[in-house]
DNA sequence: ATTAACATTTGAAATTTTTCAAACATACAA
DNA sequence: TTGTATGTTTGAAAAATTTCAAATGTTAAT
């Protein structure tokens, strides 16, 4: 297969993932790319290959590069912007994620005490302060969970590949 | 607080949670209002709670059946349909998304493959090659961590619980 | 078999999101 | 300072999604 299908396949992927993430599909498209290319692409490197104009791609990568998905580099000489992927953006992505999903613990603990300062005697008071309990003790777990992964995944098994493909 | 206010701020998070994930709106209303409620709903109730009409109520729920977030239930007596949260909602969900990164794994996989097929002397088709390399580790562990997560929750977390809430 | 009570599908309307082209802003070079 | 190369913002157009009301199926009771 030659290298242009190899990129398309990538960028295509991604964009589904993305979307089905609640992001946006240009957002997939601009992650993937930058995750293809071994060197950093200008925002016109980025809009030629994805055969769009300037203006949301310009936005889009601010976006990434606010969620640390991507960085901006310097690339002596130019004058332009140029971006790549983060060192780690497996692991990135997935501290984004996990950091949503804290918020769920916190959406447990807060209606839960406000049930609790509810009517307590009302059986649907008491029913919503039990799932709530639930969702609280289960959005915790995770939390212990996902820290330690992104903590193994640091410090053990990212260091034990070989590529330096680091900045 | 009153009871209603409770339910609403339950029914706006979740709205906004399930929009930020990816999913719609209405979806996460439907799941909050479920999760609230101690009685199943019939999509009459569903539709006047949420002062809609019945169409995307119809569709939704089915789509949130199949997902196993929620499940139908017979009420004797009625001809309606009846849904109520599923017993292990926050953990149906989380399977759900444990899913969808299995596809992650899947795509370096199979671009890696791709690439591996493909010239490994073009400096850009190795790169993507060793990033692929590196995507299908990184989630290849996490489907382990979750997996781990998952059984911890169904075999000692949750069955701590003592609400009996079951169906 | 007919009717009544429901769920589902459908096509159009409303809304929201994405994209573009152009205007604008900024910073560097001459 | 002026001009040029670049990134950003903006308002409108295009596309996609959501919602509704009405039509259509479906099931169960009579």
């Amino acid at each position: 297969m030659e290298k242009e299908k190899l990129v398309h396949e990538l960028i295509q992927a991604y964009s589904e993932a993305y979307v089905k993430l609640g992001y946006s599909s240009l957002m997939g498209k601009i992650v993937a790319l930058l995750i293809a290319s071994p060197k950093p692409l200008s925002l016109d490197d980025i809009a030629e290959q994805l055969q769009m104009s300037k203006g949301p791609i310009s936005q889009i990568s601010r976006k990434l590069k606010d969620h640390l998905v991507i960085e901006r580099v310097w690339v002596p000489g130019e004058r332009k912007d140029y971006y790549k992927a983060a060192p780690d953006i497996f692991g990135q992505a997935f501290e984004n994620y996990a950091s949503s999903m804290k918020k769920n613990a916190e959406l447990g603990a807060r209606i839960g005490a406000l049930a609790a300062e509810s009517n307590l005697e009302d059986e649907q008071v008491k029913h919503i302060k039990n799932r709530m309990d639930e969702m609280k003790l289960f959005y915790n777990k995770m939390e212990k969970y996902n820290r330690d992964f992104i903590k193994s995944w640091k410090t053990e098994i990212k260091p034990s590949l070989k590529e330096t493909s680091e900045a």
